[in-house]
DNA sequence: GTGATGCTCAAGCATGGACTTGAGTATCCG
DNA sequence: CGGATACTCAAGTCCATGCTTGAGCATCAC
């Protein structure tokens, strides 16, 4: 069922592994090659390998092969793509509720004299 | 080796599924109740329910039943927590980077007289 | 009452994906 | 040159998770 189409897929799929997540906190602090990368970690250099080319294909990280060494660093777009996607739906909700909190000021205002109108989701008031 | 001890962590994971991202996008545009949810979905309700759920375990979205509906609402502290832990993490590596391109600049002043000091990838000269 | 709606729960299936092993290749170092 | 390092690749195992089915239970509408 899971087909990762989109950039933002593929990225919350890679944020989604605390191994994943892991690294990318490691490389927040700066490049690392991926041996280095590998040994905090219980894990065969097989499995990091693999999860490095995940993050790879998803945007998070970049990485450049000199000699033997793959140097991975973060790269900054990947991660922006995913943190305004929720600040989006986040702010989207939040906006919503602070529209609610007008109105429902609003209608306290008239309250004496007004009957209830009409069921319908109502006048946005402002954004 | 999953074991979603923080509430990092669960909301990672659950953000990892896209069908859960389109909750998430369908509840930022207001409450729903579960059967308005799976409406869309190409999906059994029992199938939502359990999406509903982890959301929920996550903290990323709070739900209260009333008769025999379960209504379903963002709680957006729970997105926050996600949204942060990326914008540290970038905001560290770009500090970084920040901090390199200023040495970078600094050394290239004193170039003619100063010795190489750090084994220095390249210079990126900042963009 | 009957029937429809809106879930809830338990069991079971099926697949994705995390991980390992084992082998191979290229690079560096002395 | 030989040995060590740093991956790379292919195969295969195994388990978590997504999903379904089928049953059960309130709640609402009539």
């Amino acid at each position: 069922m899971l087909e990762h189409h989109t950039a933002v897929d593929r990225v919350f799929h890679a944020l989604g592994d605390p191994v994943r997540r892991a690294l990318v906190d490691r490389l927040s602090r700066g490049p690392a090659s991926v041996s280095e990368l590998a040994r905090p970690f219980d894990l065969t250099l097989a499995a990091v390998v693999q999860h490095v080319q995940v993050l790879e294909q998803s945007g998070v990280i970049r990485t450049e092969k000199v000699g033997r060494v793959r140097t991975c660093r973060l790269e900054p777009e990947g991660l922006a793509a995913a943190e305004s996607w929720i600040a989006q739906r986040r702010s989207l909700w939040e906006r919503r509720f602070d529209r609610l909190g007008a109105l429902l000021d609003e209608e306290a205002d008239h309250d004496r004299s007004a009957p209830r109108p009409a069921p319908a989701p109502k006048k946005p008031r402002r954004q």
